[in-house]
DNA sequence: CGTTGCCACTTTTTT
DNA sequence: AGTGGCAACG
């Protein structure tokens, strides 16, 4: 009854009947299936309060959040709810970031010092692209990317190099990348974003001291996008749990978008079979968005394959309907949004209530160029991020060297950084002699045998850098970063380098460096704020932790731009969502892999549902990418939202493109806008072409055939027979369904021939490639082909034999061999 | 040894 | 289109 006081008020006026089962639940296992928009992020720090208030110890309680910044707002609004004193003790933070504060705790139990670095994405495929050619392998087919891939797959799963079987040569040679890989971050007392989850687990799980401490450590265990963990992971929160079984998970398998990093929504699907008497919650009102919204989300997600039954829904007012634009290619497309940007601005839209997404990076330099031709201020998220600079990472691996003279990585980077007449010969030499030695390459260079194994030339000069970095190793204990900092750009001879060229990019650099010491004085602030002690091991870890999407807050109100899945867990009041186009969004990759269009599908869903108030959808026709014009057909998922929650509108000529050029009146708008809400059934005997609402009609025809009356689809319509007369890969008979059902887009309808212009002669590729065709292909080499299923491109499954197998890839990738 | 210029590859998503 | 890696030259 203690926590009744403590809650009580806030429980009965603030949450409804789950949310409240949810916080108030006492003991055991609990899942909780948190819909969009549903108050996922009350309910965990209420739950939180709620332990505290019942006398739980606040430095018992660990919550596990997706990111740093989901982190800091949950602490600040635990802060606001329990007081500084008590919500300062409390564990909260990423998977990563708990499992490095475990780390540095029990680092010798780990099998590290207390020095250890981490390696980013970069570090760890120079390090590979170093084991790869040390080992005379052929790096066309062992490519830093693919090996580091394929590790990471394995950790993931928690699987040590000694655990695997090899299957064939080819994942022989793999295993032993993956277990020199490992031997060489752990002589260079280094560790991967994967090694601290891998580490911290088998350290939770260990039979040891630590183990034990580490599993009577906490009382309670929350966390939040549970379904997003890896196998890991999952592993990780269960031995931290078991004494207990006080596990509280939050998440949502329709917003499962991480399983190319290994997530595996199967966790949050069976979470009741692994943990007995696990009580389950459903909180499925949606209080973010207007009902247009979610019913346009709810469209798309109810088409997902396999979906824990719930049925989201809102009390909210229907709100405008949603926006799908049509336009000519990527340009029109930035100035439309832009122009979108600009009247939610003038109806006092605060800045950074806009959001503008996209499905990758690389269609964000049109936005951005357009909003800037309008002097919108925006605020980009990921992509070349600050930290990935050159000189920003030069100036960290000279930190991360003196801190940890053994990173070899990080010694190789700055070692001739500025010049200093240290070339490749001398570095092989220095290898070598380290190899010999069992040493790092620093202290290689200090060794007695240097000076005989390397011609004086290269022993001065390996010496001198010696020098330097022992001297600032000697000034780091007693200097802050930012100074010593300072003192290494000084030293090293770094800033009068890049102030010699006297370049304007230099001069950028040489700004970005100011703001990293700059970076570095924030941090000494905040620290001094929260009463901690700032370090330089503290500042690296940071770094290496950060996610862009963590700044976001800190910055002024400015427009935001961002991928989706970097939006996943925020929510503003207007969204445009570009680039809704097929091949783009979903995004077809070389491989059409059976899972993947599910993914794409939640993706369009987390996506939708970060609207509040308005929403707009936007497709480009032709689209420039890969620098090559391309054109595409509207996303199928815009097929799945429902008429009447959506208004469509279009330029004339993207309607033309890919709706057909028959388009009466309308073909010359500018901008048309006809109603989409009603009388769609109306049209279609009296068109003369094209069905009147075009569009997403005409598409929906063809991707729910059994939805829509025949008549929609006018075979003989102009706009088809005009597109098909430019392509011969027309589809045979035997089309095969997809998975959904849906029917394989005909190509020569939507796509008109530029749609092409850039394949390899796409009649030719239709004529060579047959049955029993020798091929190649740039990433799986020599194969024959087994089926042709023609597309726009052509789908072919290929045996390449070996270590690739059967894959159906697209055309235009295969070369005649 | 260092610099310059060309070519190939890139791109899905990120802690 | 932009960047990084590599080869040829100074």
């Amino acid at each position: 009854m203690r926590r009744q006081k403590v809650v009580s008020h806030r429980v009965v006026s603030e949450l409804n009947a789950p949310q409240r089962d949810a916080v108030l639940h006492d003991a055991g296992p609990l899942l909780v299936f948190a819909g969009a928009g549903s108050g996922k992020t009350r309910v965990i720090t209420y739950r939180v309060a709620n332990l505290l208030a019942q006398g739980v110890p606040p430095y018992r309680i660990l919550t596990v959040t997706f990111t740093n910044k989901a982190a800091r707002e949950l602490k600040e609004r635990l802060t606001a709810l329990a007081g500084e004193a008590i919500a300062r003790d409390l564990w909260v933070g990423t998977f990563h970031s708990t499992c490095v504060r475990l780390l540095r705790r029990y680092h010798e139990a780990a099998g590290l010092s207390s020095h250890f670095v981490i390696y980013d994405d970069a570090d760890q495929r120079a390090l590979l692209n170093r084991l790869i050619k040390a080992a005379g392998l052929p790096d066309r087919e062992y490519t830093p990317r693919l090996v580091l891939t394929r590790i990471q797959r394995k950790k993931q799963g928690g699987l040590e190099p000694h655990e695997l079987t090899p299957t064939d040569a080819f994942d022989e040679t793999m295993i032993e990348l993956y277990a020199g890989y490992q031997g060489a971050l752990r002589a260079a007392d280094a560790v991967d974003f994967e090694d601290l989850l891998v580490l911290g687990t088998r350290l939770a799980e260990s039979k040891g001291l630590a183990g034990e401490e580490l599993r009577a450590r906490f009382d309670h265990v929350l966390v939040d996008e549970f379904q997003d963990t890896n196998h890991i992971q999952y592993r990780l929160v269960r031995a931290l749990a078991a004494r207990t079984q006080n596990l509280c998970v939050v998440g949502d398998d329709d917003q499962s978008i991480y399983s190319w990093r290994g997530a595996d929504v199967a966790h949050i699907r069976r979470f009741r079979k692994d943990f007995k008497d696990t009580t389950v919650v459903k909180l499925e009102q949606n209080y973010r968005s207007s009902a247009n919204i979610v019913a346009v989300a709810l469209g798309v997600i109810e088409r997902a394959a396999q979906r824990e039954p719930k049925r989201l829904f809102t009390e909210a007012q229907a709100g405008d309907p949603v926006v799908i634009h049509g336009t000519t290619d990527e340009t029109e497309e930035a100035r439309l949004v832009t122009l979108g940007v600009a009247d939610e601005l003038a109806r006092g839209t605060p800045a950074n209530q806009i959001a503008i997404l996209y499905r990758t990076h690389a269609q964000s330099r049109v936005l951005e160029n357009a909003l800037r031709a309008r002097n919108i201020n925006y605020q980009m998220v990921g992509g070349t991020k600050f930290f990935d600079r050159a000189e920003v990472k030069d100036l960290l691996a000279y930190l991360r060297l003196i801190f940890n003279p053994r990173s070899d990585a990080d010694l190789l980077r700055v070692v001739n950084t500025p010049a200093r007449s240290i070339g490749a010969k001398t570095l092989d030499a220095l290898m070598q002699l380290a190899r010999e030695d069992s040493v790092s390459l620093y202290d290689a260079i200090g060794s007695p045998r240097a000076k005989a194994a390397l011609t004086a030339r290269a022993h001065t000069a390996l010496t001198g850098f010696h020098e330097l970095i022992a001297k600032l190793r000697s000034e780091s204990a007693r200097l802050p970063p930012d100074e010593l900092a300072e003192r290494v750009l000084e030293q090293s001879g770094y800033v009068e380098a890049l102030t010699r060229l006297d370049t304007p990019e230099a001069d950028a650099r040489l700004e970005n460096l100011r703001e990293t010491v700059g970076s570095i004085r924030e941090y000494l602030m905040e620290s001094e704020r929260l009463g901690e002690e700032p370090t330089l091991a503290a500042y690296l870890e940071r770094v290496a932790l950060i996610a862009d999407v963590d700044g976001l807050a800190a910055e002024a109100p400015s427009v935001v731009m961002m991928t989706v899945h970097a939006a996943k867990g925020l929510e503003f009041d207007a969204v445009f969502l570009t680039g809704m186009e097929e091949g783009i969004f979903p995004y077809a990759g070389l491989d059409g892999d059976r899972d993947d269009l599910e993914e794409e599908r939640r993706l369009a869903y987390v996506a939708l549902t970060r609207a509040r108030q308005r929403l707009t959808v936007t497709h480009a026709s032709t689209r420039m990418l890969f620098g090559r014009t391309q054109a595409r057909p509207p996303s199928q998922f815009l097929t799945d939202m429902p008429s009447e929650a959506i208004k469509e509108r279009g330029s004339g000529r993207a309607m033309a493109r890919y709706g057909g050029d028959g388009y009466g009146g309308h073909a010359s708008d500018n901008y048309s806008d006809y109603d989409g809400g009603s009388g769609d059934d109306d049209y279609g005997a009296s068109a003369p072409s094209w069905p009147r609402r075009g569009n997403l009609n005409a598409l929906r025809a063809r991707m729910h055939p059994q939805r829509t009356p025949s008549w929609a689809m006018p075979s003989g319509s102009p706009g088809a027979a005009r597109a098909s007369s430019g392509t011969s890969a027309r589809p045979s008979m035997d089309t095969p369904r997809t998975r959904q059902g849906h029917e394989e887009p005909e190509e020569g309808r939507f796509v008109d021939r530029e749609a092409f212009s850039d394949l390899p002669e796409d009649e030719a590729v239709a004529a060579w490639l047959r049955e029993g065709r020798r091929v190649s292909h740039r990433r799986f080499g020599q194969g024959v082909v087994e089926q042709v299923t023609p597309g726009s491109p052509p789908k072919v499954r290929v045996d390449f034999g070996g270590g690739y197998g059967v894959r159906v890839v697209t055309a235009n990738f295969l070369e005649r061999s």
